[in-house]
DNA sequence: CGTATCATTGACGTCGGTCAATTCGTGTGG
DNA sequence: CCACACGAATTGACCGACGTCAATGATACG
């Protein structure tokens, strides 16, 4: 039960790489239905400007927020994957949440308090920047936005609800299968990939242990596993689900599990 | 891996027991501080009456909320314990959340949809309904109490990743010891127990495996190697941590860990 | 007191972990 | 263009933490 890990690199604080001035306004967002912003008019969107202090770039492999550091600034996923991780003492990694584009990250309950967890960059990654001193102004001026964020952390809680179930009631099989198909439903609806096609799969097999309680080499048995029964296949950085019914079948969920995600928050209450 | 269970209780509906038209005022209210209500005044906590409409008693054993099944009611236990919990089809159960008094039960992000957990009365239940109609206008009435609960459920999402992480990297006596060790610091300070007493701890073994991921009959040989390393007690429905630091040591958690449960929300942003 | 539920313990089985060697793939420098 | 390096993937042999099955006690309750 001792898994010791490099973690050098796990450990680099972020490196900004760029960080252009105001970037291309809020106007132009390609995440915006998906981000925070989403219930945001036109003429609305332009206070959301004052607030913000630009964009920046993240090498992949860098970390965004560091558990233990306190958070100034909380970042909106314009490009790129990330995930949130905690460390236990000697190395152990849980990750929690794998971050898309539009996702909002670094929000927790006590904003003061030093972070409780990491964000990683699985790739490169473009972010829009909050100063966390501005947020609450922001809320003050437009309530749609904490009504929205409440919405999305009520999510965020209800996804770790599902990953929970998984690591502590599934098997190996049924987990990796409920956590891909997962992935697939939220890759593809987001970003409209067409039926039948593969998706970008920015994680190793370690990753993929990390975030359901397995070990890479456990991972890597499952997951030939599940190709030879025709399911899936994972590859060059690439997951193709090939029977998503077959494969929902052995995850245990029903049909319109992953339905919701394609849903708008429009009434949240 | 698969597990049977007898599960006639578990899926019985919410009966309630008696319904006072109105009870107490919330002036009396025993859990106001913990609450949602936390942030009102004495004179704004008139407008809550308008919008709950009473108390209700749960009797053990009985569900309040049932997965499957859209909420029309949420719910704030006023005393009593509960938790929420997931099944799958074959009857595996994940015990998400212990809920203790102050807790607000039910809110998910789409309050349309049915409810994605089911929420189990532990011991006897007094709870203020709220009618789910009612909740969105509530909250523009009074936008304190909207931010207090997004603080609430962040703060439930924060436990959420903690029990993954448990779930997910470590041992059965670590996860056992860490489990344990946050109901006690949650319970003390809540309820102001002092220091060295044993607190109350309505949770079979078969409870603490289906919140752990772990059977029944490994928890009980685990709490035995627990007890015969004089960290802790479990008999007779009541806990007694005989040695915090040593079970914290056990759990690998760092101090302050758990000083949080003592803030106040009062600065979120 | 009979019955039901929970706790406890032993014997044994297995899923997933550990260790370690080999292969693959991609990027890099010469 | 090739040799090399380095991380990731793959596979086999073996092990151990935790699960399964089943019997026995302990408690509570009507």
């Amino acid at each position: 039960m001792t898994s010791k890990r490099p973690s050098a690199p796990l450990l680099d604080s972020a490196k900004p790489q760029s960080q252009r001035p105001s970037g291309s306004p809020c106007a132009a967002c390609t995440v915006r239905d998906q981000s925070l912003c989403a219930p945001l008019s036109d003429e609305e969107l332009g206070i959301v400007e004052g607030f913000r202090s630009g964009t920046r770039r993240i090498a992949a492999g860098h970390d965004l927020l560091v558990q233990g550091e306190p958070a100034t600034e909380l970042y909106n996923l314009i490009s790129g994957w990330v995930f949130n991780y905690q460390l236990l003492e000697d190395g152990r990694r849980q990750i929690d949440k794998i971050g898309l584009p539009g996702d909002f990250l670094g929000f927790q309950a006590d904003l003061e308090r030093p972070m409780g967890y990491s964000v990683h960059a699985l790739t490169e990654c473009e972010v829009c920047v909050f100063p966390r001193r501005n947020l609450l102004e922001l809320f003050r001026e437009k309530p749609a936005l904490a009504l929205r964020l409440t919405w999305m952390i009520a999510r965020d809680e209800s996804l770790a609800r599902e990953r929970l179930t998984s690591v502590g009631r599934r098997s190996a099989l049924e987990r990796i299968g409920y956590f891909l198909l997962d992935l697939y439903y939220r890759v593809r609806l987001r970003e409209g990939v067409p039926v039948g096609a593969d998706i970008p799969l920015p994680l190793t097999q370690e990753h993929i242990g990390d975030a359901l309680g397995l070990t890479s080499v456990h991972v890597n048995r499952t997951l030939r596993e599940l190709r030879e029964m025709g399911l899936l296949r994972v590859a060059g950085r690439r997951l193709h689900v090939m029977d998503p019914d077959g494969l929902a079948d052995i995850a245990g969920v029903d049909e319109d599990t992953f339905a919701e995600y394609a849903t708008f928050p429009g009434t949240a209450c």
